[in-house]
DNA sequence: AAGTGGTCTAGACCACCAG
DNA sequence: TGGTGGTCTAGACCACTTT
C-alpha cells in the first residue's frame, strides 16, 4: 500500500537490501531465526508474496536458509573457500576437512596496471595486500595472497582477519559486502622461491596456482585472489619429509 | 481448475518436465521463442504465475533466458566446458576462445569398484569409455576420458558423439539430460604415458588433473569425468616444439 | 492445534520492445 | 499500439514441524 519506491527499485529488491543489511550489523546471528513471511510483510507493509520473492533471492545468494514448517534462517557466513573446488588430497565424496587459517600479514602497496584494469581502480591506485597460510590436519596445503582496494577498505583492522575466519567473512560482518566468484583460472606451476618458502616445500616442486577475481551482488569487482594449492601427490612426499 | 496432480508433484514441476521434454526432444530449437506465459498458462491449464515459476527455475538452470519485452527463449545446449573454470592460457578478463573438440574414440568397460560406487552402480557394471582431445588455436590443450553408465545410456551412438559438440550436447538432445557438476577436484601431477603420447607432450611433464563428477537436474549421478590440462607454462614450450 | 514455509490462483499495473 | 516479461497484491489451501 504505502512504501512509495524510493529509487524506483522493485519493492522486493529495497527489502533484500535492508534485510543484507541486518545480517551485516549482525542484529540477526548466523542460524538465527527471522520472523516469519507475514511478520516482514506487515513490518515492511509489502505482501507476503513479496517478502517471499525477497527471501527466495537471498536463499538463492547463499545468505539465508529455509526449512519447511520452521522458519527461515541466517546462513553461516562465507568462508574464503566458498564455492571453490575441491583441491585436499583424498577422495572426491570426501568433504574437505576444516581448514586452518594463519594470518601472516598485511601491507599497504600499489595495484599494477593490469590489476588496476581488473578491479577498476586507476593506476597504481593503494591496495591491501594480505598473506594467509592454510593447514590441513596441521599440514601445509595453500597459501593466499589477497588484493583488496583501499579506498573502498580503508578502515580494515589487522585484529579483524586475526580473529575471523577469513578475508570473506571480515568483510561480511564489518562492511557489509557478500562476494562470489566471477572469474577463476587454475595452472600447474613450480613454486617460486618466496612462495615456496612460506608453503615450506621447494623451489620449483609442482603446485597447483589458482587466480580468482571475486564481485559483490551487484556485481562490482572487489578482491584479487592467488593461491598456491599443493595437492595430493605432494601432501604424500611431504609426509615423507617430516 | 483441473490438471489434477498425478503424482503429488506441485503443478509447476510437473511443467518443468514437460518444457524440459520438448526442448530435449528438440521441438523447440536453441534460441526459438517460446509462447507467452500466459498461452503456457493457458496450454498446461494452470494460472501464469504458475507458468513463470516454472520458467524462472528453468532459467536459473540454464535451460531458457528471457529477455524484458519480447519473451522467453530457448538456451544453448551445454558444451562439455560449461560450468568449468578456465584453464586457458592467458588474461583472467578473456573468454576462453572456442574449443575444438576432436573425438577419439568409445569402447565398453566394466566399473572399478570405487567408480561403481560414486556412480551408484552394481560392482564391475558395464559403461563406455569415451576419449576426447581438446584443442586451441590448433594447439592440444586437454584429454578428456568420460565414463558413462551403459544401462542409462545403451542407445549411444557413436555418430552423435562425431558430430556434436560435446557429451552433454549429446546427452541433453538424445536422453534429455541436463548435467551440471556436482563434485570436482584438481591436482598438479605429472602426465602418465599415455596420456602424454595423446596430448603429443612429455611423460611426467607437469599438467593439470581434473577429476568430476556430474549429475542430472534430480541429482542421480550420470557421468565421471578424468581430463589432463595442459596450462600456460606448457602451451609455451610446446610452442617452441613445433 | 497453531504456526511455518510451499503452492496456486486471479487480477492488476508497469517497463520494455517491436511493428 | 499491442504484446511481452516484471512486479505486486490478497486470498486460499496444503505439507510439515513444533507444542
Amino acid at each position: 500500500m504505502n512504501a512509495k519506491s524510493l529509487l524506483r527499485l522493485p519493492l522486493y529488491e529495497q527489502i533484500k537490501q535492508q534485510i543484507l543489511q541486518r545480517v551485516a550489523d549482525s542484529e540477526w546471528d548466523s542460524n538465527e531465526l527471522l520472523p516469519s513471511e507475514w511478520d516482514l510483510a506487515e513490518q515492511f507493509s509489502v505482501s507476503q508474496g513479496t517478502v517471499r520473492k525477497a527471501l527466495t533471492d537471498l536463499v538463492n545468494d547463499g545468505v539465508l536458509y529455509r526449512q519447511q514448517g520452521r522458519g527461515t534462517f541466517v546462513a553461516e557466513p562465507l568462508d574464503d573457500w566458498a564455492g571453490m573446488s575441491m583441491v585436499s588430497p583424498g577422495m572426491l565424496r570426501e568433504k574437505p576437512d576444516r581448514l586452518v587459517r594463519e594470518f601472516l600479514g598485511i601491507q599497504r602497496g600499489h595495484a599494477s596496471d593490469e590489476l588496476a584494469a581488473t578491479l577498476g581502480l586507476r593506476r597504481g591506485a593503494a591496495v591491501h595486500r594480505i598473506r594467509l597460510l592454510w593447514r590441513q590436519q596441521g599440514q601445509i596445503v595453500a597459501l593466499d595472497e589477497v588484493t583488496l582496494p583501499l579506498e573502498r577498505f580503508e578502515a580494515l583492522d589487522v585484529r579483524w582477519l586475526r580473529q575471523s575466519v577469513g578475508v570473506w567473512a571480515v568483510l561480511q560482518q564489518h562492511f557489509g559486502v557478500r562476494l562470489r566468484v566471477k572469474a577463476e583460472q587454475w595452472r600447474a606451476i613450480g613454486l617460486p622461491r618466496e612462495e615456496a618458502q612460506l608453503l615450506h616445500a621447494r623451489e620449483g616442486e609442482p603446485a597447483l596456482f589458482y587466480l580468482r577475481l571475486a564481485e559483490d551482488m551487484q556485481g562490482q569487482a572487489l578482491e584479487w585472489r592467488e593461491r598456491w594449492c599443493l595437492t595430493g601427490t605432494l601432501g604424500l612426499s611431504r609426509q615423507q619429509e617430516q
